[in-house]
DNA sequence: GCGTAATAGTTGTGTTTGTAACTAACAAGC
DNA sequence: GCTTGTTAGTTACAAACACAACTATTACGC
């Protein structure tokens, strides 16, 4: 077989990323998997609470792109673990603060600067102009909405 | 809150890997979700086949980074689907050849197509250059085994 | 050759996810 | 103020996943 008119599998840009994201989570994974029994959800939402202080639901589902099913779940292992509590709004009693205990700070923090140690080595060997504009590139793909011409043949 | 070292969730390259991976699957994804009633597992093992012919369970396995219960009920989907099929090795019988049949071949086909026109659409505002540099550094960062300096603070 | 280890592939079990339906609270129209 | 619609968050159920255990076959050591 080994038909191509110059498409490859491997230079596909969805795979690629994939490929490139699954690995560069893998060892990062293993950290708050390993250390605080975490989720990857549970870890983006501690990860933006200590981010940005306190915010709800659905701030944190707009941000990190998470439907809000993720959101709930993540939020009750979370506060089953001490690490964030909970206070309704006094105008609008549907909507819940959520902000860290000192506890969830205390994780934050942690692996906050391991992350950033982690990043760090991911990007070594590249310049650093190099490591910007790839932050920047990436960053685009994540806005772009492909509403793409995908007729069949 | 708001505190910050100069280190920001939305610049750590695991989560913009991975938030730009699954906006640029998306698209694709409803393609041979919806035309083919694939799953992700399903469509790589197909399209590895189209690209590469007959291959092996573990083959495919390690050329797409799939666990091999992966591969196993992807094979079982696509073959109830008369998209490929199984041939015991005559001298190792442990071993199945798997090779797509005509219909297999024709999906290949089309969601072939489908990608890379997909895909030139993904980096159309960027210069060709900059594209294959991208695709570069993404091949580079699905390589590395980050053995990482995880340790605490 | 025979016991042990390794390999190809499958199956089983608990966990996690996706999607839709749900409750509760607020908002708007009239 | 009452019906209708919208929003915040949860729950239920089916599908998908991870990981270990399994069968079958081949390879190795002696």
């Amino acid at each position: 077989m080994v038909r191509m008119s110059g498409f490859n599998l491997e230079q596909f840009l969805p795979y690629l990323l994939n490929q490139a994201a699954e690995a560069s989570s893998l060892a990062f994974q293993q950290v708050y998997k390993e250390r605080y029994g975490m989720l990857r959800n549970e870890w983006r939402v501690l990860f933006h609470l200590g981010m940005y202080g306190r915010m709800t639901a659905v701030q944190i589902a707009g941000r990190a792109q998470l439907h809000k099913t993720k959101i709930s779940r993540a939020v009750a292992k979370l506060e089953t673990r001490r690490f964030l509590t909970r206070t309704r709004d006094d105008t609008d009693r549907r909507v819940e603060h959520l902000a860290l205990t000192a506890t969830g700070l205390a994780a934050f923090e942690e692996l906050r600067q391991i992350a950033h140690r982690y990043d760090q080595a991911l990007v070594a060997d590249l310049a650093p102009e190099e490591a910007a504009h790839l932050r920047a590139l990436l960053a685009r793909l994540a806005q772009a909405q492909v509403t793409a011409p995908l007729r069949g043949k």
